[in-house]
DNA sequence: ACGGCGATGTTATTCCCTATTACATTAGGG
DNA sequence: CCCTAATGTAATAGGGAATAACATCGCCGT
């Protein structure tokens, strides 16, 4: 299945698969353009002949991510069923399943250092996982006593903050030494205090 | 006031801030340990002889990033008074104030893909300013009714966790498009809802 | 004073990465 | 069947990271 001969076949996505595989292993800034061309058994010359350079490969790692984060998201979504919160709560986990599940995606949205408008395709496609996590804030807000209810986009806001901030700081090595909870634990009771606060989770427990 | 012969005088420290000049300016990607070395007036041969390299010279950045920040931070806590919330409100403005005031610093700390673990000096700072924010989450712990009381490190996990991801989020340019919200408004009200789900604010808005 | 030693900075070099240009090969349509 | 556009290669320029050998200077003891 490899390059049959002078033509690949299937030389953009193969760079791009070994570009996620490498910015995977060795985080973003690890990553070269040049060895992701050794490991799709091309010169890296070959590579600009389908994208404009290492960022533009890049940004298409991280437009591709935001296309399967946005699937899953709202499939796990699913309409809003059973019911508004348990929805969300679903789209929320499946924010750190993305996470886990495709690594090399996530680095190259979240932490490549290029800007979510370095491509058109890219920022609509950030745009679309954006808003799914949007509707679903949307569809909850209606459950919130109108007093407290903040606007559905600062409450996705929040939501995708604290998500992307446990990704960031506890579900890598990051600060001072080891996440001292599971990331998914400390995530989930986040989240579930952050909706008691907005009377969206009775005082049961 | 420039180096006034063949010996600089403080080049260790002239690095540190052209490299946070250039960080701040180009992003801890586009920053070369060659370029700081020519904006500190010496070749790039010099800087071998104060860091081990280009990762060494980031992690001292990051490392006096976090020594500023935990000052802030302390600072900011005031030693829980007037009140153990207020101090703690204060404390989460002061995140976001010292991401908006040293963005150089902030960027070597979280977004220069070194681990914090890179050097000991700077797990040790990185310690320090976590423990900071978690003192203060451990006194205003005692607050929280029992029943809905996280374990501290958990309350100030949260609380980095969601100021992290606002910074990182919506006080650059990163997502779909621009921050609909002040990020200072974002995070306040975000951080509200969360402690109003603690218990710690009453519903009386 | 002064001689030497350790610290600090430079020059020269090697290796690798990005990017460009000119050239080679191949697939597929008239 | 060939001709052209697409695709890949070779060669090259430019720059950065890192290292080694060399140059200069501050400082110490005497």
């Amino acid at each position: 299945m490899g390059k049959r001969g002078y033509h690949h076949g299937n030389l953009k996505q193969a760079l791009v698969d070994a570009a996620l595989r490498l910015i995977e292993a060795k985080g973003p800034t690890g990553f070269t353009l040049s060895e992701a061309a050794k490991n799709a058994g091309v010169t890296p010359a070959a590579v600009y002949r389908h994208f404009e350079g290492r960022e533009d490969l890049i940004a298409e790692c991280a437009r591709q991510g935001h296309e399967i984060f946005a699937d899953l998201m709202d499939h796990a979504y699913n309409g809003g069923k059973p019911s508004a919160l348990a929805a969300f709560e679903a789209t929320g986990r499946a924010y750190l399943a993305f996470a886990r599940k495709f690594p090399g995606h996530y680095m190259a949205m979240f932490e490549s250092g290029t800007s979510a408008n370095a491509t058109p395709e890219l920022a609509a496609a950030a745009n679309k996982s954006r808003d799914v996590l949007e509707r679903a804030a949307e569809a909850l807000s209606a459950h919130i006593p109108p007093e407290k209810r903040p606007p559905p986009s600062m409450f996705s806001a929040h939501i995708w903050a604290m998500s992307h901030g446990v990704v960031e700081l506890f579900a890598r090595g990051r600060p001072g030494a080891n996440a001292p909870f599971p990331p998914e634990d400390l995530l989930e009771a986040g989240i579930g205090i952050y909706l008691r606060g907005l009377g969206l989770i009775t005082p049961d427990t």
